[in-house]
DNA sequence: TATATTACCTACGACATTACTAGGGAAAAG
DNA sequence: CTTTTCCCTAGTAATGTCGTAGGTAATATA
């Protein structure tokens, strides 16, 4: 698995609130019902967005989160990285490069860090807009 | 991680066993310590890819395994699949259509459908031949 | 000021997976 | 009948995932 529920929860509701625009603030337990998923744990997730400046965000009555930017401003490429840490395939790739002693010598490892530099430019070639339109493609 | 040591030592084996033909058999023994992996561990891992037909195996002194096939017929996806089990990016899409209840109305899975056919068609795209040799492009 | 609403913070826990280790048994060759 | 090799079953420490529980801090409204 390449990707956690928390990255994917974090997506999904990065769809719910381009959608809603980036006018009103909307507060979290509404989208966590709409989505179904468990408000306590989005708010972990919303917490590291907020910080890493990718929503505002405004306590009380009125308040909630929006988006700050437009949805094609936003790669999913950037957000599963800040939810995710990182989309490293495997180990050998995730360190430095003196990560594995075997790497000068590994004749799997250059096909891992193709297989990275694919994936991550398949994230970073889509946004928030490209997800709203539905990707039917 | 995508891809456990499980699926990597696998194809690093396999590799080895390629780089030493299809004639001679030869024990595990011998691949495990001129790569430094743990000979229990490999030995499960093996046995997966002898049930597979992967390669033949014989019993007692002289014996060892090798490979049954060119390593051009050998995709890198078919072992990994083997050995993984799966190679899905995402729970959303390792089980069947009815998985998730908002599969038919998810923004999101096209997306992560796409990333598997993509990293699918990856795998499959590079055999035993190609890793030997060196993937150099 | 009081109250409700909302974001934020810390800690814990159940569960599954990974990456092994331990200790044998079964087959084949000499 | 002994050695070598593959094969089989268990167990286990560490780690990560996916949350829950219970609060605190900030803001708006009455």
């Amino acid at each position: 698995m390449i990707v956690s529920t928390k990255g994917r929860y974090a997506l999904r509701v990065m769809v719910c609130f381009a959608q809603r625009g980036t006018e009103e603030f909307i507060p979290l337990k509404e989208i966590a019902e709409s989505e179904g998923i468990s408000q306590k744990y989005l708010e972990s997730i919303m917490t590291v967005l907020s910080k890493a400046g990718f929503v505002d965000a405004v306590h009380g009555k009125g308040g909630g989160y929006r988006l700050n930017r437009k949805p094609e401003e936003y790669t999913v490429g950037s957000i599963l990285k800040l939810t995710e840490g990182s989309l490293a395939t495997v180990s050998c790739t995730t360190q430095g490069p003196a990560a594995c002693s075997r790497a000068s010598c590994c004749q799997t490892l250059p096909m891992w860090e193709k297989l990275d530099a694919m994936v991550d430019a398949f994230f970073e070639g889509i946004t928030l807009a490209d997800l709203l339109a539905d990707m039917k493609k």
